[in-house]
RNA sequence: CGGGGCGUAGUGUAACGGUAGCACGAGUCCUUUGGGAGGAUUUAGUUCGAGUUCAAAUCUCGGCGCCCCGACCA
């Protein structure tokens, strides 16, 4: 893309009423903007890095066996009173259409999925099965926080898994817990993430939480030392020792719920009768499971663990251009080397974001390539021009080399080689 | 939902109850081009409503909006 034709325009100061640091550097950069408190349109830019999260989870989830789906926002209240939360979901937004027929905007989807799935499996043979999508989700906040952290409208990858006993259920469980850490792991957020032991409702002892380390994060969980397995403060009371390990020394960390898994057992198919046929004739009520991850707040997560006093700086896989090509001046022999590089790129596949702009100078270009984060960044001037050459700097690095335009692609396939490792 | 703070131009920030100003941005022209360039010139604003007053950005009341703390968060 030329940053000439990009719409957005960066800006030298945050608005005065964002304290959150990374939707103050993801607004400069222009990644979002803020249509109302807790509601955000995403930008090219931001849009680009929504699309690369929700890539990477689908990926993986598909590797699990998810087959992805699209529910509709809009649902019925008498499903919502099927399971009895219609009143008990305060988040729901309700809204009404002419004829008085009621909906709410799913928040999460267990209302439409179970009698959905229960459509097609009446025996055992038809478990287990995955089903997933990724969808844009509605939660009526009382109070939203922390720019894009917590919203009452946000992206959301939610996993069903259904099955025709608890071991099964356990097995697929683990599956799927790896699978969120390959996830976390391609965003550049394993060191920071932690499993974590929650409250598993009236019908499961835990549930899991996928919790990242920040300050901007509003959840307290406590680190066991010694295996690193998490504890959320909300059930630590009932833990003085490592429920896994059974030692006693915890770190105490503020954090932030960037995934989670649940076994819900037969909270959802019971209110629906969703029952299947076993092997030995009998009818029993079909055992799900639930995984849930925000991409809207890993987006903000990303951006508030990964920044410097200049800007964002994002791990490569889920930055919006892998490289950020920048000429400087305007002398038309740069010009015209700097756009043949510029096209030469894009035939290779490298997503390149091009400064072609004639009216800014190099400081300028320099600061908001900073500012926008992209891991690897190309110069272009008369200086580089005389030697035949680029200039490279990684965003995370503060050395600066030079390389022969031939040796250019050669460098950044294998910079870039392990953009794809999963199929 | 309880408590606190705040609403001035696209962004940031001034103005005793008395002329709404500055910086950045944006437009035009000239010069400039390796870490947010310089000059000239132009552009654009008091959240809304009511009240007090000769006079309100400023004081009072109400609405709307935003931020923060707490409670809440299948």
């Amino acid at each position: 893309m030329k940053q000439s034709e990009l719409f957005t325009k960066t800006l030298r100061e945050a608005p005065k009423d964002e304290r959150s640091i990374s939707v103050q550097l993801l607004i400069r950069a222009g990644f979002v903007d803020k249509l109302a408190a807790g509601v955000y349109t995403f930008l090219p830019l931001g849009f680009r890095v929504l699309e690369k999260i929700q890539n990477i989870i689908s990926q993986e989830i598909e590797n699990i066996g998810g087959k992805r789906i699209l529910m509709p926002v809009l649902v019925p209240k008498t499903n919502w009173q099927q399971t009895g939360r219609w009143k008990s979901f305060k988040e729901l937004f309700k809204i009404k259409g002419k004829s008085d027929q009621e909906y709410g905007l799913g928040p999460t989807h267990e209302e439409v999925i179970a009698p959905l799935i229960q459509k097609y499996v009446s025996s055992y043979k038809d478990l287990p099965c995955y089903v997933y999508q990724i969808q844009t989700k509605f939660r009526d906040e009382i109070r939203v926080k922390s720019g894009i952290l917590r919203t009452r409208e946000f992206d959301m990858k939610d996993l069903y898994s259904f099955h025709r006993d608890e071991n099964d259920l356990d097995r697929y469980y683990e599956k799927a817990r790896k699978a969120y850490f390959n996830i976390f792991k391609r965003m550049g957020l394993k060191n920071k993430t932690y499993l974590t032991l929650a409250s598993g409702g009236s019908f499961s002892k835990f549930s899991h939480e996928f919790q990242t380390i920040t300050l901007a994060g509003e959840d307290i969980i406590h680190i066991c030392q010694n295996c690193g397995l998490a504890i959320n403060q909300e059930i630590k009371k009932d833990y003085p020792e490592c429920p896994e390990c059974h030692k006693k020394g915890f770190k105490k960390e503020k954090a932030i719920e960037i995934g989670n898994i649940f076994k819900l057992k037969t909270k959802y198919t019971k209110p629906f009768d969703f029952e299947f046929i076993d092997k030995d004739g009998s009818k029993k009520l079909v055992i799900m499971g639930c995984y849930g991850i925000g991409l809207t707040r890993l987006m903000g997560t990303i951006a508030e663990v990964h920044n410097d006093k200049n800007g964002i700086i994002w791990p490569k896989k889920v930055a919006p251009f892998n490289t950020h090509l920048i000429q400087i001046g305007n002398n038309n022999k740069v010009k015209q080397q700097a756009e043949k590089l510029y096209k030469d790129l894009r035939k290779q596949e490298v997503e390149v974001l091009y400064d072609d702009r004639e009216d800014k100078s190099p400081g300028e270009k320099f600061a908001d390539a900073d500012l926008i984060g992209i891991p690897i960044r190309i110069v272009i001037s008369e200086r580089t021009f005389k030697r035949d050459c680029v200039e490279l700097k990684k965003r995370n690095e503060k050395k600066i080399k030079l390389v022969k335009i031939k040796y250019l692609s050669q460098f950044l396939s294998s910079e870039l080689k392990t953009q794809n490792a999963k199929p």
